[in-house]
RNA sequence: UCCCCGAUAGCUCAACUGGUAGAGCGAGCGGCUGUUAACCGCUAGGUUGUAGGUUCGAGCCCUACUCGGGGAGCCA
């Protein structure tokens, strides 16, 4: 069945040819004696034009009916039309309905995000999510590349682990036959031992995290690439980081142009992204938190935010004045009601932009060197920058153990964040590890963490320790960056949030 | 764990200070040869999340609960 039909991604080499396409009804539009079939087969949308006449009048009258989704297979000519969605379409000469469908849940108008959760199965064939997918199919493969194109050794790390590497309160317990073990919130030790063997290694994969966190950023179940490589320093990580978030726009930016543009993508904003990226420490970005550059950054978004929410108000009352005057022709009062939702929506987001300004502002005006970043903190700085932002050497009593120690300013550790430009806020955390046996044990200690359960950890420092470092990007949160999408549960295929799994 | 917001037709939303619930989309029928979330006409579709309370009267006010959204802490 298959080698018989042609994708609709490839129909500028058929043009004027008669060919078979096999798909899905993705929407249809009709007069009494012309039909235009739009139909996505996986690899694009075509829109497929029946005339009356040029197809048997049975057959006319079925696809007339024919409701959204129904599989089907239709042959016709290849014809260049400036009118249709890919610049090519379809003059049916015959169509076959596979499998009928009736009351698609999905129509192609707006919905909920509750609704289209709950329909997560059927929600991966809109166009949104469609590109989407295909967007994080190219990170995905960029990343890989990236690595192995670099000297990276890929390194398949365990999911059941018997080790902290964050947080104990963060993770998953499993039962392992009657012993508690967890899900993985890391491969980074793991990744470590590797180093030493390959020199330059990687893991990918999912990863787990029991975070309390119902935020925009947040899932239980994401995935995550974290190299690792020997001989290096936080200077080196920082270039590794930015040469490899840099490929993967780049590669996006070359396959999936057309997935941008059709979600609405802000591609001239990451044409801009290529090294070098700002670099800031934790204590400059501790001062421009609480100094005047940030009161006035968050003053003057409170102001452009208040002139937004006036337009949209003033612009709410004009279509509501417009609405009450009647004597409006039918569509005129449709055009009407719909932007009205649409305004009243936008109206809400800015509304809570607005309440959490000064929360926010308030927060970064309270930092006090030593705590750990907050995420509206983050944001703002990440607001505050047109390419991605480096944090670097935050306060050791804010890290984790494997930190290493700065040994400039024992106060600090070698590691760093980035955040991406815009607001999204963090995608990679990273960090120099801790070489040395003796601090590395004195900090494990520090933690409350038991030595005996990093034996082999520690042995890594006892038997030819190397300068040594590596990162975390979280891919979902790389796909909302480049995507443009606010909520990164649209980012991944079927989403695990705190508390709830759709399917 | 805490704070804010919400729940009305299959879906997205209206209903000014309490007075018998309305649109659009979707569905069904009819019309239209170039539509781009097509358009036009007609039809069907509701115990307003649940349980109480206030009131002559509750979608609207009060209390509790359930579910959902956003945010804080924490993080990729």
């Amino acid at each position: 069945m298959n080698n018989t039909h042609v994708a609709v991604n490839s129909l500028q080499e058929y043009d004027g040819k008669e060919v078979a396409l096999a798909g899905w009804l993705y929407n249809s539009r009709g007069s009494g004696k012309i039909q235009f079939l739009i139909i996505r087969d996986g690899t694009g949308l075509c829109q497929c034009v029946v005339e009356k006449g040029k197809v048997p009048d049975e057959l006319f009258g079925e696809l007339r009916h024919l409701g959204q989704e129904s599989s089907l297979t239709v042959t016709g000519t290849v014809r260049a039309d400036e009118r249709s969605v890919g610049g090519y379409e379809l003059a049916v000469t015959n169509a076959q309905i596979v499998s009928a469908s009736d009351g698609y849940p999905i129509t192609p108008k707006s919905h909920g995000v509750d609704f289209l959760l709950k329909h997560r199965h059927l929600h991966l064939r809109s166009q949104r999510q469609w590109c989407i997918g295909r967007v994080r199919h190219t990170i995905v493969d960029a990343i890989r590349r990236f690595f192995n194109d670099n000297g990276f050794v890929l390194i398949d790390t365990p999911i059941f682990t018997t080790i902290v590497g964050e947080d104990q309160q963060s993770l998953f317990e499993v039962d392992y036959f009657g012993t508690p073990l967890h899900l993985t919130q890391t491969g980074q030790l793991y990744v470590e031992s590797a180093a030493m063997s390959y020199g330059k290694v990687y893991c990918f994969g999912p990863t787990f995290r029991a975070e309390k966190s119902k935020t925009r950023r947040h899932l239980t179940e994401f995935w995550m690439v974290e190299p690792e490589v020997a001989f290096t320093d936080l200077d080196g990580l920082l270039e590794l980081a930015e040469n490899f978030v840099s490929f993967i726009v780049s590669q996006v930016l070359i396959n999936n142009r057309s997935d941008l543009d059709t979600i609405g993508a802000d591609t001239t904003t990451l044409e801009t992204i290529k090294p070098p990226f700002y670099r800031l420490t934790y204590t400059e970005v501790g001062s421009i938190l609480r100094g005047e550059k940030a009161k006035v950054f968050q003053a003057e978004q409170l102001r452009q935010l208040q002139d937004e929410r006036q337009q949209l108000e003033d612009k709410i009352a004009e279509f509501e004045a417009e609405q009450q005057a009647g004597q409006l022709k039918q569509w005129k009062k449709d055009k009407i009601a719909a932007e009205l939702i649409e305004l009243r929506g936008a109206l809400a987001e800015v509304n809570t932009r607005i309440e959490n300004n000064p929360k926010h502002a308030q927060l970064a005006a309270e930092f006090q060197w030593g705590e750990d970043l907050g995420g509206s903190d983050e944001t703002i700085i990440s607001q505050m920058h047109d390419k991605p932002v480096f944090v670097t050497h935050y306060p050791k009593q804010a890290k984790a153990f494997y930190m290493k120690t700065d040994t400039e300013n024992e106060k600090v550790v070698l590691n760093f964040d980035l955040l991406a430009p815009a607001g999204f806020g963090e995608i990679i955390g990273g960090s120099v590890r801790e070489d040395d046996y003796d601090r590395l044990l004195e900090r494990i200690k520090d933690q409350g963490l038991n030595p005996e359960t990093y034996e082999w950890y520690l042995d890594l420092r006892k038997y030819g320790s190397v300068p040594h470092g590596g990162f975390g990007l979280g891919v979902e949160r790389t796909v909302a960056w480049i995507t443009g999408e606010k909520h990164i549960r649209q980012c991944i295929p079927f989403p695990r949030m705190m508390d709830k799994v759709y399917i």
